[in-house]
RNA sequence: GGCCCCAUCGUCUAGCGGUCUAGGACAUCACCCUCUCACGGUGAAGACACGGGUUCGAACCCCGUUGGGGCUGCCA
């Protein structure tokens, strides 16, 4: 095959703006980006809009939001297509005089009414007005005359050769009624028309490519070479939908994954690098991605494991970075304050905060005990953890007040002294003190957890919960 | 129903004819570390769908079966 191996790669995300941007739609953008990038390719955004009952602008701007979110940059567009439907009318039209296409009056009922009085096995539709030369209408359809015999051949580069053959094929509709294009046809037009030499989708296309495949042939044009990667499937093994699965991409974002784990991890799906290592940028996916060495069945999307690759990278993170990252979340609580003193106090929790949570989401809860004027200790633990120990609260409360400096290697050096006078194990003592001054059974270390809680607020709680317990 | 695609631990995968008593990661369990939790460390359990070939030799090649998925629209 000739193959234009010296000329540069463009490739194109084509997402139809029926719905938010999910994980799957993600995954290809990101695929074709890194075939585009390793070679110094161009990368074309192009919105599939040409279905005007079903697509809505605002979905155009979640979808450009999500892809910059996650670092999918494009070097052209987001190019509309239905700005292009005169053009998409005039090719079409112009398969008409090369016997290539033809007028149908056809509606779907008489089709289906046809083969099920026939003993055709096939459901679609059955050329009936392929000879009927009926002129344009306004109840009339293009449809494209696929070649009666033959097979059409799909070189895919995932997936190898596919070949159909023709009687396989349903002459399909090039142009509505209203003579708005459809999907196929306007595809393989812009293809053409943006010079697109890689075709990289999901794998839901493969069926309507042989269609393409004819399209371009009848235009007299080299088909641009394809690429159709397994679909991303819930845990149901079906395919990720938009509706059924909550996969949207905004919405890990408020859950606070970083969009470089979500790229790792979204990147493996399908693909993995020689050594089979799994924590790289996206330059050295970029690097080394292949398109050859992708895989050619499903993936389950595994938020959990999604999850702790973005514990990794929040781990990875400087405090300084942790904290601007963390702020939007905090910012959210309605106990936070946005003082330079919260800010420089969240600083020095950076690191114990960051290993203890694996979306960013997640640290407001962490750290509301030592933001929140108040704290609430709910009934049951309070009678389990900490009525039955009032006395050692009250002796703690006393302890450290008596402290000479409230930080935290004082506060330890105080509790373990409790702990080998009273022969209480540390491990112990903590426990009711802890659920006294936080509300709960695990949290951040108690030491410096109680230093940026601060001694006034901790012997505060500490005496509520002493007299709660006695009354 | 028809057409097409696919098939290694529960999940993501490594493996591209001999190095496989099948390696790694997530999840699970146990132990260690430890002020709780978490991180980290060590270890356990866990897979080549089945049947035929080809070959000295098959997880890897071929065929079939079974199972799953996608498509089947005047959606994309």
């Amino acid at each position: 095959m000739p193959q234009q191996e010296s000329s540069v790669i463009r490739v194109r995300f084509a997402p139809s703006p029926t719905g938010y941007f999910h994980v799957g739609g993600a995954r290809t953008a990101l695929y074709n980006w890194m075939l585009a990038k390793q070679s110094g390719g161009k990368f074309v955004l192009r919105i599939e809009d040409t279905d005007a009952e079903r697509n809505k602008e605002e979905w155009v701007d979640g979808i450009c939001n999500a892809m910059s979110w996650l670092g999918i940059t494009w070097d052209e567009g987001p190019i509309r297509q239905s700005s292009r439907t005169q053009r998409h009318v005039e090719m079409a039209l112009s398969l008409i005089e090369k016997g290539d296409a033809y007028y149908c009056d056809c509606r779907r009922e008489d089709v289906e009414e046809r083969n099920k009085a026939s003993e055709r096995t096939k459901q679609g539709y059955d050329g009936y007005c392929r000879e009927r030369n009926l002129e344009k209408s306004p109840t009339t359809v293009l449809r494209y005359k696929v070649p009666a015999d033959g097979s059409t051949t799909v070189n895919d580069l995932v997936r190898g050769e596919v070949v159909v053959a023709n009687e396989n094929i349903d002459d399909f509709v090039l142009l509505k009624a209203n003579e708005s294009p459809l999907f196929v046809l306007a595809n393989v037009v812009d293809d053409i028309d943006m010079e697109i030499s890689h075709v990289l989708r999901a794998e839901e296309h493969l069926p309507n490519t042989p269609k393409a495949v004819l399209l371009f042939k009848s235009f007299g044009k080299e088909a641009p070479l394809f690429a159709h990667v397994p679909v991303l499937v819930n845990e149901k093994r079906q395919k990720l939908s938009k509706r059924r699965d909550r996969v949207a991409v905004e919405d890990f974002k408020d859950k606070g994954f970083l969009p470089e784990a979500m790229i790792n991890y979204l990147a493996l799906l399908g693909w993995s690098p020689k050594d089979n290592r799994e924590f790289m940028t996206l330059e050295e996916m970029t690097a080394e991605f292949s398109i050859e060495d992708v895989g050619h069945s499903p993936s389950f999307f595994d938020e959990k494991k999604m999850e702790h690759f973005n514990g990794v990278y929040i781990r990875a993170l400087s405090d300084t970075d942790f904290v601007h990252l963390v702020l939007p979340f905090m910012e959210k609580s309605n106990w936070w304050e946005g003082s330079d003193e919260n800010r420089e106090k969240l600083f020095r929790l950076a690191s114990i905060t960051k290993e203890r949570v694996s979306l960013l989401g997640q640290a407001p809860d962490l750290l509301m005990p030592i933001f929140a004027p108040s704290i609430v200790v709910d009934d049951t633990l309070f009678e389990k953890e900490v009525s039955p120990h009032s006395n050692l609260i009250s002796q703690v409360a006393v302890l450290c007040q008596e402290l000479d400096c409230f930080d935290a290697p004082s506060i330890e050096a105080m509790l373990r002294d409790l702990s080998a006078t009273s022969e209480i194990p540390l491990r112990k003592l903590q426990a009711p003190i802890r659920v006294a001054t936080t509300g709960a059974k695990a949290g951040l270390p108690l030491f410096e957890l109680w230093e940026h809680t601060g001694r006034e607020r901790i012997i505060e709680r500490l005496i509520a919960a002493s007299q709660n317990s006695n009354s």
